[in-house]
DNA sequence: TAAATAAAAGATAAAAAACTCTTTTATTAT
DNA sequence: ATAATAAAAGAGTTTTTTATCTTTTATTTA
């Protein structure tokens, strides 16, 4: 479904949110080894996500990542869309290239209630919907 | 959401069902070109696929790929195993190797619901299906 | 101002996926 | 039997993705 980088990203996004609140920032380092990622692979991903405004840094110490008001506003498909791209949104299931509502593939039909359901999903899904669900304690983000 | 491998064999076998009718056989050179897919790439999944049983093939002059009733009932679902396995049935979404019903991810039931109706997809589309479908003249398998 | 801290950036390496080419084996038809 | 055909199998190559290592830049604190 998603890229390995995109999946990171996502982890990544949840834990700088719930590890950030207070004015507090998260290192790289805490941050891989809350999410089970590779430490300098999930460094460029994070800087990938900051070029691209979704998360704040600070160098320096005391530095480190985190979010304000808006960050905490964006989506999975936000951070989708910045990783793999938009294609979930644009691509034809088995890869047609000229697959349309004219045109469309055999599965065309179907695929485009799941896609609009799964896009439903993924632009609900903020950042801070998940720090309400993680602080119930009824879901996890850990993989162990 | 799914290999490259995997959309080449999923056109692969509906290319192969449709131009196999009546005792025909299609050869990888045909087939590479009606799905415009690079033809040893396309004739290495097509070996896989042959394997799992899933396309029927004849050597020497006249042969080629082709399917028999059994072939025609499979599904998507089938190929997508056979390909890419069964990541799709098993995995989190956002990779959480321990995210379970009981230990879910922030997503886990909203996805699943998803993943639910993906799943039905792609069990009920036929390659049988696909012919009917095919047939009508309403739906489209080439790219160009 | 110097030392320490931590992200940014750059360069490299390893693994996986996608794709290509060559040889072998089975089958058919002459 | 021989030649032709076409898939099977094996052995690469290329590209993309994933991961690691090193250097640079910015910031803070002593």
């Amino acid at each position: 479904m998603f890229s390995k980088s995109c999946e990171y990203a996502i982890k990544a996004m949840i834990f700088v949110a719930q590890k950030s609140k207070d004015e507090n920032r998260v290192g790289v380092k805490e941050i891989a080894r809350g999410i089970d990622a590779p430490e300098h692979f999930i460094a460029k991903i994070l800087q990938d996500l900051g070029k691209k405004k979704l998360v704040n840094s600070a160098k320096g110490p005391n530095g480190g990542f985190y979010m304000d008001g808006s960050n905490l506003k964006s989506s999975i498909s936000d951070i989708v869309k910045a990783i793999d791209g938009d294609g979930i949104y644009t691509d034809c299931v088995i890869g047609l290239k000229a697959c349309s509502e004219k045109n469309p593939c055999p599965v065309h039909f179907e695929y485009k209630e799941i896609k609009k359901n799964l896009i439903t999903m993924l632009e609900q899904s903020t950042i801070a919907n998940f720090n309400e669900k993680l602080d119930t304690g009824k879901f996890f983000l850990k993989n162990k």
